[in-house]
DNA sequence: AGCTACTCCTGGTAGC
DNA sequence: TGCTACCAGGAGTAGC
C-alpha cells in the first residue's frame, strides 16, 4: 500500500521523465480511473498541454499541467493500494493492468497501472481545491511537536483511526502509523486526548524518523508494489518493527507481536511494549 | 463528535 | 488438482 514515502519515491523516480514534456494523447481503458470525467472530456483538458511540474501532496502525485505558457489546470493521481506509474519506451509491451496512458511529445509513453482499479488519476482545473482538506505534511515545518500535542488533545479518537484521517496528517497509512505507534510506545486504542506531553514528542520524533527513513531507503516494496523496469524496489519492510510481523519476536522486550483489528485494518501491537487503555467497549 | 458498516475491485490463498 | 469462499485495504459516504 503506497503511503507517503513510497509516493515519494514514485514522484521522484517518474519526475526526470515528464517534466516540460508535451501530452500528445491520452488512452483509457478504465474510466472510473479518471474521478467522474468522462473519457472524451480528460483527452479535450489534457492532449496539447505541457506538464510543468510533478510534485507529491500526502499520497496524492499532482502534475501541473500549462496550455499556451498558461496554467491549465493538473492531473491528481492516486494510488491507492495497487496503483503504479511508469515512464516507459513505446514499443514496450503494456501491462494488461494499464487503466491510463498519456502519450508523450518524446515518443515515451506513461502508464497508470492498477490491478483492483482504486486508484485514480483526475483531472481538475484547480489542483488545489481537491487537495484543500489534507492535514499538514508531516516532514514540513508545519508539523510540529506542540502542533501534534494540542491537535491531539483536542479530538477525543482513538490514536490508530486519527492517525490515518488524512485531514489530520496527511500521507501516513497502515504500515506507518503501526510503525511510528510502536515506536513511540503508544497504543493504537489510546485516546488521543489522554496522551501526555512526552508521549506526544515521542509520537511526533517517531512519525518524522519513520517516514525519512523510509523514503531514503525508497519505501517499502510488497509483491504488489514494486518498481519500474528502470528502478530497484524499496527496502524498508526490511526495516519494519511490527508491521506484518505478528507472532514474531519484538525487537524491543522479545515478546511475540499481535495482530488485532482497529477500525477496520490490521494493526499491529506488541502488547508489553504498547499499554493498552483500561476497559474500552 | 466519532464510531461502524458498506462500497469499490481482483489476485492470492486457505480450506475442502 | 480444482473449486469456492474469503481476505486485504485507502478513502468516501451513510447512518447511528
Amino acid at each position: 500500500m503506497p503511503e507517503l514515502p513510497e509516493v515519494e519515491t514514485v514522484a521522484r523516480l517518474i519526475r526526470p521523465s515528464l517534466e516540460g514534456r508535451g501530452i500528445t494523447g491520452a488512452h483509457v481503458s478504465w474510466e472510473r480511473t479518471l474521478g467522474g470525467v468522462s473519457r472524451r472530456v480528460f483527452h479535450e483538458r489534457v492532449k496539447g498541454t505541457r506538464i510543468d511540474g510533478v510534485r507529491r501532496r500526502a499520497k496524492f502525485i499532482v502534475f501541473d499541467l500549462s496550455r499556451g505558457g498558461r496554467p491549465a489546470g493538473g492531473l491528481v493521481g492516486h494510488l491507492r493500494m495497487t496503483g503504479r506509474m511508469h515512464v516507459e519506451d513505446a514499443e514496450l509491451e503494456p501491462s494488461p493492468y494499464c487503466r491510463v496512458r498519456l502519450e508523450l511529445d518524446d515518443g515515451r509513453v506513461f502508464h497508470f497501472i492498477d490491478v483492483r482499479k482504486f486508484g485514480r488519476l483526475e483531472y481538475h482545473e484547480d489542483p488545489e481545491e481537491r487537495l484543500a482538506d489534507l492535514g499538514p505534511e508531516p516532514l514540513e515545518d508545519e508539523f510540529t511537536a506542540d502542533w501534534l500535542l494540542r491537535e491531539l488533545r483536542a479530538r477525543k479518537r482513538m490514536l490508530k483511526p486519527l492517525l490515518l484521517d488524512q485531514s489530520f496528517v496527511a500521507g501516513l497509512g497502515n504500515i506507518y502509523v503501526d510503525e511510528s505507534l510502536h515506536a513511540s510506545k503508544l497504543h493504537p486504542l489510546r485516546r488521543s486526548d489522554t496522551v501526555r506531553p512526552q508521549a506526544a514528542r515521542r509520537l511526533w520524533s517517531a512519525i518524522r524518523e519513520t517516514l525519512a527513513e523510509a523514503i531514503e531507503r525508497e519505501g517499502s516494496s510488497f509483491d504488489t508494489f514494486y518498481r519500474t523496469p528502470e528502478g530497484q524496489p524499496g527496502s524498508y519492510q526490511h526495516q519494519f518493527r511490527v508491521y506484518g510481523r505478528a507472532g514474531k519476536a519484538c525487537g524491543e522486550c522479545g515478546r511475540g507481536i499481535t495482530r488485532i483489528v482497529v477500525a477496520q485494518r490490521g494493526t499491529h501491537v506488541c502488547r508489553q511494549c504498547q499499554r493498552a487503555p483500561r476497559i474500552r467497549a
